[in-house]
DNA sequence: CTGTATCCGCCGCGATACTG
DNA sequence: CAGTATCGCGGCGGATACAG
């Protein structure tokens, strides 16, 4: 089945390895489909903090400079006291929930099926 | 937008997640959709090996295991001299191509636009 | 409220060398 | 050909404290 199946070669920087590496860090598509989902697109700091168990100020942050630097989401700052910041999707973060709430929806879908086999999928080898 | 839109509440073992980390590790998906895309399903370690340019044998060798024990492959070992072995999609792992293939598809799609904005996607911030 | 600066452990992953 | 064993670096990411 080599032949037409367009062959792709995984080149370091072809456009599914730069899809890829954005899930690569851990929060990237957790803040995408939170902001999505349960904010319409647009949500401010604080906000998402709640929205994210778990999550660290720090890597909230660093998270939403990534995202803004790839151009996912638009940072905007309201003049006031105190501050005030809201992040929004751009139209390619927009685009870009698609695939995540796939994958989202996907792992919903095959649930029993994943801790039917996987679960020792996080697990440590030991 | 809160409302009606399924809560799911990120817990750190929710299906979403087990499936995000799926992504976690650098060669999973690649490997997977080479499995399928490139050789149907099945193929020998030397063979992927060859199809994934840039891999170490040790992060191919450790990156099936993984897969093995999460149950997206089978492992078979042909006795033989010198040794042959092969790998091939379970059930779930043939279902698991579908989310890999759409960011796959997603990608190419988007290519364009993903180098418009994300010239330093991976850049370092400096 | 939002964001930055440090310190630091953990581990992904690459390079290399070796066994059957 | 398939797999394992080491060593080492880079960096993710958590905790904490501080600043505007």
């Amino acid at each position: 089945m080599h032949p037409g199946t367009d062959e792709a070669e995984w080149r370091e920087d072809c456009a599914p390895r730069r899809v890829l590496s954005l899930f690569a860090t851990k929060w990237t598509s957790m803040v995408l489909h939170t902001l999505h989902a349960r904010h319409g697109g647009q949500a401010r700091t604080g906000v998402l903090l709640r929205s994210l168990p778990g999550i660290s100020k720090k890597m909230l942050t660093q998270t939403l400079r990534e995202m803004e630097e790839v151009g996912l989401i638009e940072r905007r700052v309201l003049a006031a006291m105190p501050p005030a910041v809201d992040y929004r999707l751009t139209p390619l973060g927009c685009r870009f929930v698609e695939p995540v709430t796939m994958l989202y929806d996907w792992g919903r879908a095959n649930a029993d099926a994943l801790d039917a086999l996987g679960s020792r999928a996080g697990a440590r080898r030991e």
